[in-house]
DNA sequence: TTTTTAATTAATTAATTGTTTAATTAATAA
DNA sequence: TTATTAATTAAACAATTAATTAATTAAAAA
């Protein structure tokens, strides 16, 4: 009765594996991995350690390490979308709506900026175009319809550009989060919960009345020098 | 007289061989790589074949793969402080001039938007702390100050929060030429230099009046279902 | 039970990387 | 002129990488 469980010769396949368990252990793994470091400076051994698994894993579950990259962002967009449900409807989104779920999202998910920056601005060609694809099949669009909406019903001004404006919309609701290592240590904004709430009303507030208070001059000539 | 110019073998240093010539070239190869490619993704041999020259000239002229890197980081920033010297005064800059001067800068300099958010965002540690306090002691501070004149003077709401509205409006002007792939081919915003002109006067106008109407009910109760 | 299949590991493979070295040639100084 | 220094190349080096293979063991099927 010497193999009580062949200590250190670790060979063959164990009593009890478990597939599924570990395919979500390396999927944890290069979660954690990719969304801080980029791709070429992730090696397949330190995903695997990370895992607890045998670098060989990683081929034998998803082909390669790019298989394994794909597998993950297939995963991130499934709980994108999971976590937006409001955006996953048919209808035209509100700016108020796009303004909150999205900052709740970004809060609660701080990866995910870095990950989709890192993306549509650097994988050039690999993963680029179907991430556009992706992502703009989302929400973009339907944001877009309610910004129209808002121009043609004369809420919104008539001069807007609604593709500036959507840009702008984005813009100022996702840079926080991209710039967040700047906003916390220069600017000594912290994102936590309550600081995300506060930025998707003051961003509806912005986005709709501007900065200036009420009757004052809009033209910038009553500024300080 | 075989020697026309040791045309295959060409050891030893070449006839007329131009020191500041060679320098400038791998930096220039090293910007058009590194701006495009993650920095373990782009190889010596590459930058040298892409500089044509030898790559131990890398370690020649910069001691390292980093060394070359950290040169052109340093000649990046050089190049905005050079295009933008009215944010390299001290005094306060307006919300007005901020717009434009960026817009213009980020117009010019496609690489910029990349090249920034891959350093603050992803190089965590090694180069992070220093592009930051590099950018934020440019014009952040005196932007910062020129919102807190606005709000103290009362030109601006009193409810405003300074932090937040800074990172507004650096969203709204960063995130179109950040997600420039996305503008283009989703929402067809070609980012040329007249959309980028519009772009900081509908960022200017949308940052002081927002999208509403005159005389319109802003707290949206009035928008599309 | 016996056979086959699935899962896992250690070892190997082939390619690529950043860096160093030695050889080589032009420019410069003595 | 001669000796030394600067610039360049090809080759070698050592480390690391993704991927494959063969061996091994458990689970499932026959």
């Amino acid at each position: 009765m010497k193999q009580v469980k062949s200590r250190t010769g670790n060979l063959g396949r164990p009593a009890g594996s478990d597939n599924e368990k570990v395919r979500e252990a390396l999927l944890q793994a290069a979660r954690e991995n990719f969304t801080s470091r980029e791709f070429k400076a992730v090696s397949l051994r330190e995903i695997a350690a990370s895992a607890g698994v045998n670098g060989a894993m990683v081929n034998y579950y998803f082909g390669s390490k790019q298989g394994l990259y794909m597998a993950m962002v297939d995963g991130m967009f499934d709980s994108l979308e999971k976590s937006l449900p409001e955006m996953s409807e048919s209808s035209a989104i509100t700016v108020e709506d796009f303004s909150r779920s999205y900052c709740q999202f970004l809060g609660e998910n701080p990866w995910w900026p870095n990950f989709m920056v890192r993306e549509v601005l650097f994988n050039e060609g690999d993963n680029q175009d179907a991430m556009i694809r992706k992502f703009s099949s989302s929400f973009a669009p339907r944001l877009m319809q309610s910004i129209q909406q808002g121009i043609s019903c004369g809420h919104y001004r008539q001069d807007l550009n609604p593709g500036l404006t959507l840009l702008s919309l984005m813009g100022m609701t996702i840079f926080p989060f991209l710039a967040r290592p700047m906003a916390e240590q220069v600017l000594k904004v912290n994102l936590d919960s309550n600081m995300t709430a506060a930025l998707s009303e003051h961003n509806i507030k912005l986005f709709l009345s501007g900065v200036v208070s009420d009757g004052e001059d809009a033209t910038g000539a009553g500024e300080q020098s």
